[in-house]
DNA sequence: ATGACCGCTGGAAGCGGA
């Protein structure tokens, strides 16, 4: 079973981008991020006739998420992260796939920082936490899969002090990341390349991608009884230089069901 | 680097993204 995740950085402006991964690359599941379409603008029609079908939560010019998968409907589980009925941003849905619960997450970005937004952040992040211990007590196959718009460690953005003070690399954000692995999750991309660059994002600014100074921003957390079942996995690089790209490139994994 | 991008809204600059 092949899961990818894609942050698709608005899913209609790249339809022809998006079905054309989908036919090369096969993936059974595509979770992706930032549709910003609201709920009735979403190409379920176009994704169908690739051989997708979906869930998803969307809003107007924001946010926004998916789970598609091959041949069959994703069973939704849940379109909203528990824990404030306040919180009207689409950023979460989960469903069930072939006995894997599918969990899309499009984590707040938190810049700038400090501020509401940075607070706005770690508090999504509680939530998440909060809600991930109830997966794993559950002791359910889960993929905690998407754009958590954090930097795990050093190792995994270009070298460069310029960006010290971004949301993405500070300590609380990393601390609550680790804090999330620490119940017991894996990150799958880091278990099979444990060391070097793994690159999902360049910045459209800068001419990022042409001097590959990336980031790793999206990630792959699998469940205790997954975790043994991890294949292989990697990075579509070639998508991020298509004409009209997103600004992330798909990650993958592929698991033994 | 207060950076040179990209997309959205609204109908101009300004915001959000990362």
């Amino acid at each position: 079973m092949k899961i990818a995740t894609l942050n698709i950085n608005n899913i209609n402006k790249r339809l022809e981008n998006l079905l054309g991964w989908l036919e090369k690359e096969k993936p059974d599941v595509a979770c992706l991020q930032e549709l910003k379409t609201e709920h009735r603008g979403f190409p379920a029609g176009a994704l169908r006739s690739s051989g997708y079908e979906a869930v998803w939560v969307g809003e107007r010019s924001w946010n926004g998420v998916a789970i598609l998968a091959r041949g069959q409907p994703p069973v939704l589980t849940r379109s909203e992260l528990p824990g404030d009925d306040h919180d009207n941003q689409t950023r979460y849905v989960e469903a069930a796939v072939r006995g894997v619960l599918i969990a899309c997450i499009y984590l707040p970005n938190g810049n700038p920082q400090p501020g509401p937004k940075f607070a706005y952040k770690l508090a999504w992040f509680e939530r998440l936490i909060a809600h991930a211990s109830d997966l794993i007590k559950a002791g359910i196959p889960v993929v905690l899969a998407g754009d958590y718009n954090v930097v795990p460690t050093p190792q995994d953005i270009y070298p460069t002090r310029s960006l010290d003070k971004n949301a993405l690399v500070q300590p609380a954000s990393r601390e609550a990341f680790q804090r999330l692995l620490r119940q017991g999750w894996t990150d799958a991309l880091r278990k099979l390349q444990p060391t070097g660059p793994l690159w999902t994002f360049w910045d459209y600014k800068f001419d990022r991608w042409n001097a590959d100074k990336g980031m790793r921003l999206d990630h792959f957390l699998l469940s205790p009884q997954l975790a043994p079942l991890l294949l292989d996995g990697g990075v579509d690089r070639w998508v991020r230089g298509e004409e009209n790209a997103s600004d992330h490139a798909p990650a993958w994994i592929t698991l033994k069901l």
